[in-house]
DNA sequence: TCGAATACTGTATGTGCATACAGTTATTCG
DNA sequence: CGAATAACTGTATGCACATACAGTATTCGA
């Protein structure tokens, strides 16, 4: 549900509020920002913002207030590489839909720079020690060359997997006896590739709890 | 002027508090963390971080509190962690002949906290994803529980297994069929354990030249 | 035309919280 | 040694705040 203008007003004064303050408004501070005549009118906006899923109330708390999308992008510059997990059918990559979370990334680390990272599903690469899981490190390309990994679309999935084109025949190889190879005659159909895998990093799997 | 080690801990609370709650604590949520018994010994302290600058309280106001110095230093004192290469016969974990250069990480990204990095050499957890070249984040640790891979030294040598411990038997574990578990009775003889694996980052094996 | 939101006014009530006052026990420092 | 500081215990007091109850006016879709 959307807020109503006189609800964003009032939920921009508490992000305002936050960040000016160290601290969310008491309803009393909002009734003065406002200059409204009860607190009464703080409660019932906040009761709006909180029944829409714009903020959370913690009963009893004073300053119980938390605003739940803290900002509009995570930060349009350019200081991290996003973490895309499953890709939702028919967006491109990099929707919003599909950004978990932004992560610094030390580009040395890899065998070329990053554009974003990808949340392996399935086990068709385990035997090049791809693991569901995994975070992939994609280089945006539109090309590849045989041998490299890439990322590619065909329909509406996204897959990885090793790359070998022979004239118009491009076959995708799974790194797994258990996938057979994905035959694709670039003569009639069409194949998108949305990047390389230059790198991988994983964070589970460790016997960790 | 510095901050005592209590002082350091109650302002490591109130950020803490921040982050999770999206608000500062009250002087009856601190009591409660640290378990004390009256509020005053809150106060205190907020009145003595208030001195030294660490802190602005704003009188009257509940959760009147404002961290000064949000992080802790922005980015600075962290160069990253050390990449471990070949670890030098009898030389301590992180001996500088062994250091390859420095990365930064962002420590999201694993599920803990590492203190470096270590290149892996050999097929021994092949089955686990782990391959020759690839850089493991390790955590230091003496001690560690079953099902975490470890790395471990045994004599010289130092190698990485998962642990399984039953009373005075350990068995590091190989996840290659190739390669025999290694068992040690520590009541005779001396297992040192130079931490737990956390994280693994591969830039190689993707078929770029 | 009637209910359901939105957007308020006005008054209360009780508890969440900051804060003052009075001590105690170590530790440090000139 | 004596004074200052750190790190607390224990008890009070009263404003700061969340929140319930009772209305009013306006808009809007069914």
């Amino acid at each position: 549900m959307d807020l109503t203008p006189r609800q964003a007003e009032i939920l921009a004064f508490i992000r305002r509020h936050c960040v000016e303050h160290g601290l969310p408004p008491t309803r009393a501070e909002i009734v003065t920002a406002f200059d409204f005549r009860s607190p009464t009118a703080a409660d019932d906006h906040l009761r709006a913002l909180a029944r829409k899923g714009a903020i959370e109330l913690r009963p009893g708390v004073s300053r119980g207030i938390r605003v739940l999308e803290p900002e509009d992008p995570p930060e349009a510059a350019n200081d991290g590489v996003p973490l895309v997990g499953r890709v939702a059918a028919g967006l491109p990559m990099l929707a919003t839909e599909s950004v978990e979370g932004w992560y610094k990334l030390d580009r040395r680390m890899f065998a070329a720079e990053p554009d974003f990272l990808l949340r392996v599903q399935g086990w068709s690469m385990r035997d090049a020690g791809i693991l569901p899981g995994d975070l992939l490190a994609v280089q945006r390309r539109a090309t590849a060359r045989n041998g490299e990994i890439v990322v590619a679309r065909i329909g509406d999935e996204v897959t990885v997997k090793r790359f070998e084109r022979r004239g118009d025949l491009v076959r995708l190889l799974a790194a797994n006896p258990d996938f057979a190879p994905i035959r694709i005659d670039l003569s009639r159909e069409e194949l998108v590739i949305e990047g390389r895998v230059v790198g991988l990093v994983r964070n589970g799997g460790f016997g960790i709890s």
